[in-house]
DNA sequence: TTAAACTTTCAAATATTTCTGAAACTTTAT
DNA sequence: ATAAAGTTTCAGAAATATTTGAAAGTTTAA
């Protein structure tokens, strides 16, 4: 297999596994790019070598400097700006880790706890739904907060983790 | 807040945050309104309660107990089928993991593994290209591990997996 | 074997999401 | 102050995904 012809697989299905992930094909495929790029890119090099407008670029690359695991650099004596990605692994785990459970998790808890806390009175039907919602409270936010520690000690997590549960 | 209140916003809610995450909105609807009905319902009931079609509710059932999160009951003396939701809800996190990681986790791994594998000759473009999907090969493979490790034990995951890695 | 009860399938309709491209905007150099 | 170089925005177009509904299929009971 060539260069350019595993580059291609491996940017196309970066982005149908972004589509299944609930991120947009653009948006995964320009960070495969960077991921494999070993110098930073300028819009118009993402744009050429994706085949997309400028809008898109410009729209994903700022929903990708949101999520913290692309950056921007200017090059001395030019104008435009060069994007690169986050190579750092541990790095773009912990940060798409911290987003979405800033983005997704954290809202979910707030509507479980919200109608968990139904005054469940004498009705059978409510206290069944407040029982098997606040379940779920406790449950989406235990492992949220597994989720949070193992972020918090990247590598070492477990036995830093252990150390932490221990004392 | 009332009963009725409370229910739709859990299942249009719930229904939200699977979209974000790549399960469609009525699938997760329904998984919802499952989660919280104290018997099995029938797909007319389903249909009814959420106001979808037939072929809508048939489909979606059919994934759900595709994922292994919902399950098929007779009742006695009954020709319909009724569904109910898996509800232990250790079960239903190691259902959904496990299928997330064969249907999507692995087949990303393959990619990264064909892709990492091609003679990386003397270009120094390819080197880097196969260092780069081979660093990604390894983390992930290393992430889905993790996960099944986790799922394995359940809620007891944390100490059985010090004795395992102590062992 | 028939027909009633029920479920599945799938082509077409609908809804949603993503993408384009051009205009508006911003920044920088002169 | 001007214009060149670059970026962002957003309304409409295009592409995708979901949903409907009716026909086909299946199962059960008599």
């Amino acid at each position: 297999m060539e260069l350019e012809q595993a580059k291609r697989r491996f940017i196309d299905s970066w982005g149908a596994l972004g589509s299944q992930w609930g991120i947009n094909r653009t948006m995964a495929q320009i960070h495969a790019l960077l991921m494999i790029s070993p110098d930073s890119l300028s819009m118009e090099e993402i744009m050429e070598d994706l085949s997309i407008s400028r809008g898109n670029a410009s729209m994903n690359l700022r929903g990708l400097m949101d999520w913290g695991i692309v950056h921007k650099e200017f090059k001395p004596g030019e104008r435009k700006e060069y994007f690169y990605g986050e190579k750092d692994l541990d790095e773009l785990a912990v940060k798409i880790a911290r987003e979405r459970s800033k983005r997704e998790i954290k809202p979910a808890l707030k509507v479980l706890k919200d109608v968990s806390s139904i005054d469940p009175g004498a009705s059978s039907e409510k206290k069944y739904f407040t029982e098997q919602t606040g379940k779920l409270y406790d449950f989406v936010s235990k492992a949220d907060n597994m989720l949070e520690k193992a972020t918090e000690y990247k590598d070492n997590w477990l036995a830093q983790l252990v150390l932490k549960i221990m004392r």
